[in-house]
DNA sequence: ATTACTAGTCTTCGAGTAC
DNA sequence: TGTACTCGAAGACTAGTAA
């Protein structure tokens, strides 16, 4: 039994939003292991913020916690990109305005070079922000081959390494998806680099929606 | 990184019927983990034939198996009854006419006081034998609480352990989904008993579809 | 560059048991 | 009945390295 096969028994039950009341031999039975490990699985995903837990000598009451929600709903849109009917991998945002912060490093030349040899393309500088659901952000990711740029440092600030994707904006223009690579996981936020300022060719302004495909 | 989490990941690179060529350290890089685990946990996969793998000293290139795709196919199940719109627990099958040795043992007396103490009814003499499609099967049964029948033996043969799950057919009549214990991975094939004749109750003859919900 | 074997370390499991 | 602690055994991970 592994982490996340529990976390789905445990929402069949409980469901998103309500909660089941239920016994550490009960779930050990199910899966066919002790009941020790029940237990200590049960206590190990309220530890990581995953579900709520009310145990005592009657027996334990589970609901999902919004993270573990989350989770369950990132690995639910991965399925559905394998199952899902003629669902291409596609990702959309909503445009925030940056800080004018991209144009800065996108420009280093030693990223630069990067880009160049590595996307394939010199990028435009500046970058497109672009808010986006976690869930479907990694969902998205999932199964796209991260190209590596490497970091690098000045005497002033040092430059982070840097995970890109390729990917196609509004269907027509070659762009790449930038993040730092040291953020286990994602923050809702993501950058786009592209040839092109993707601003003016799509005219795009604040909040507008912006859909990525790979 | 838990082996469904590998196969999802290799799922939608290859997709369900294509393969990808890949490498153990692209893996292993993706999911954080050494490449000598990636490279195990691959073979692992082969070995329990859930992906079809070609490693070789220029990488390797990996594709579902028919029952990888099916095991998947069955977690996207369990998480689209979590998930999808208003999707009641439910599970469909197809009538298969039986032997007439569900009347034999549904009529042992052992079985039959457990059935009425645990399952609140005496049942027909006699079982509706359904077919249905495994990995909707175990999806519908996830999340439902099994009842133990206990087995015995007497002096001609022995009575294995039942499971049941209290259930509803088409919506309306009270009744349980039996089936052995011992099966580690069920089969597609299930019964069901009820205080009535279900047969004559709904008209229903081989072949016809049956609705059973929890 | 690959895959994958071996060996040592670290993690996870379940029986026994306290409460 | 419950939950959950300890601890010895079984299993999984990584580093080094062969091919």
């Amino acid at each position: 039994m592994d982490d996340e096969k529990l976390l789905v028994f445990l929402a069949l039950q409980a469901g998103l939003h309500g909660s089941v009341k239920t016994s550490t031999a009960r779930i050990a039975g199910h899966f066919r292991v002790s009941q020790q490990t029940a237990s200590r699985k049960l206590r190990n995903l309220k530890k990581a913020g995953l579900i709520r837990l009310f145990a005592g000598p009657s027996g334990c009451t589970v609901s999902l916690a919004p993270e573990g929600a989350r989770l369950l709903r990132a690995d639910f849109l991965s399925l559905k990109q394998v199952f899902g009917p003629g669902t291409k991998k596609m990702l959309r945002g909503k445009i925030k305005d940056g800080l004018g912060e991209g144009r800065y490093y996108v420009s280093r030349p030693y990223y630069l070079k990067q880009f160049k040899n590595l996307l394939g393309f010199k990028p435009f500088f500046g970058t497109l922000n672009l808010i986006v659901d976690i869930a479907e952000l990694n969902s998205f990711l999932l199964g796209l081959h991260p190209i590596k740029i490497e970091g690098f440092e000045t005497d002033e600030r040092s430059f982070g390494t840097i995970r890109a994707f390729k990917v196609t904006v509004q269907g027509k223009q070659q762009a790449a998806l930038i993040m730092p690579e040291r953020t286990a996981h994602p923050k809702n936020e993501i950058e786009v680099i592209a040839p092109t300022n993707l601003r003016k060719k799509f005219k795009l302004g604040q909040g507008r929606q912006v859909t990525l495909t790979a």
